[in-house]
DNA sequence: CTCTAAGGCCAAAGCCTGTGCGTTAGTACC
DNA sequence: GGTACTAACGCACAGGCTTTGGCCTTAGAG
């Protein structure tokens, strides 16, 4: 997973000649992860600033500031890393039972103040180009519609799983643990038409 | 109809005891709103700080800092008012295509890409409040769901209608024409649950 | 033990945020 | 068309955040 740290050039070098991921630069990694998180739940992702990130983190903003040079990278990168792409999707024959139990990791990943925080910055950002921070599951959802036994299209695993789930996850955050992923599910795979 | 502005208690008051809506207060207000739109349409919304859309609109900051308090809330207001709310919902008696006219000039209103880039804005704003930029878009969902005749809730509007329309607006603008409000009203009306 | 990545501390220039205060001009009512 | 009232604006200033650079110290990794 490509990190957005300032210091990449290091890691692309081969057999990255030294970084230091133990120790020290862990704990103070942890620490801000925490305290970013911690934050962006109390009082959303607006309040985030780097010395409020620093202090409660016990750590000094020019560390902050170096590693990632602004709040948003920051956040990017502190919540980026949760989504796998490798994860691996649920596939154990059953689709229906596959498709709820995906929707209902991305429920669960979602309903996390950090990522939604992480998924509205995407959204501001979206619209350009295809590469948009939900571009991952739109090749997962084609990918569900191209199993055996699918009824449905990319589009419409789109339309009727993914697009309730992430409407709620930005402008509604709050009723996302009312999602029922078998509600969606069940409309997606007996809809009439 | 309630705005996020700060002197909101003047308005409550009845027959508002003296607001300013002409000469010059007019021109500031659509200076900056052309402002806010042009700038969201070049850089994003991310880019957006007051004494850049004071700047270009040819207005103090502390203008704009005394109507709306902060840029998120100053893009919220001017992304929600873009489709005026006393508009009027078509009401022709045939629920199926009041909802079909409805949803379609939905498309029709994301499909313009300011109002797209405007819609990101809010979208990024999102979630701390109920005050967001699609409120009233949900008032109205729950207006249709309760015309007689109904046979789905405010909350099935959303999941089946507005969400796929917006999630396209926001994350695939370029597919919104595609979009067709029929299939989604039969979706919404003709479903197996 | 050596090398050096990474963190801590200090400082400074510049921009953004937010507010007190005086001025301008929209509205209402003669 | 004139006057009173005051909403809304402009100006200026006091913070705080952002961003960067220099220099020193600490402590992973080999």
């Amino acid at each position: 997973m490509q990190s957005h740290v300032r210091y990449s050039r290091s890691m692309v070098a081969k057999s990255s000649p030294q970084r230091r991921t133990g120790g020290r630069s862990a704990l103070v990694l942890t620490s801000i992860r925490k305290a970013v998180e911690e934050l962006i739940a109390e009082r959303g992702s607006d309040a985030i600033t780097i010395p409020l990130v620093a202090e409660r983190a016990g750590v000094n903003h020019s560390s902050i500031y170096r590693r990632w040079g602004d709040a948003r990278t920051m956040i990017n990168d502190l919540a980026t890393y949760r989504l796998d792409p490798d994860r691996g999707l649920p596939d154990t024959g059953d689709l229906r039972a596959d498709l709820t139990a995906w929707a209902q990791e991305l429920i669960g990943h979602y309903s996390t103040p950090v990522n939604a925080a992480l998924l509205r910055g995407g959204a501001a950002a979206a619209g350009e180009s295809e590469s948009d921070c939900l571009r991952d599951r739109r090749a997962e959802a084609a990918g569900f519609a191209a199993r055996p036994g699918s009824t449905f299209s990319g589009d419409q695993v789109i339309d009727l799983l993914v697009a309730p789930i992430i409407y709620r996850a930005i402008f509604l955050p709050w009723t996302l643990p009312e999602a029922d992923a078998r509600t969606y599910v069940d409309e997606l795979c007996d809809r009439s038409a």
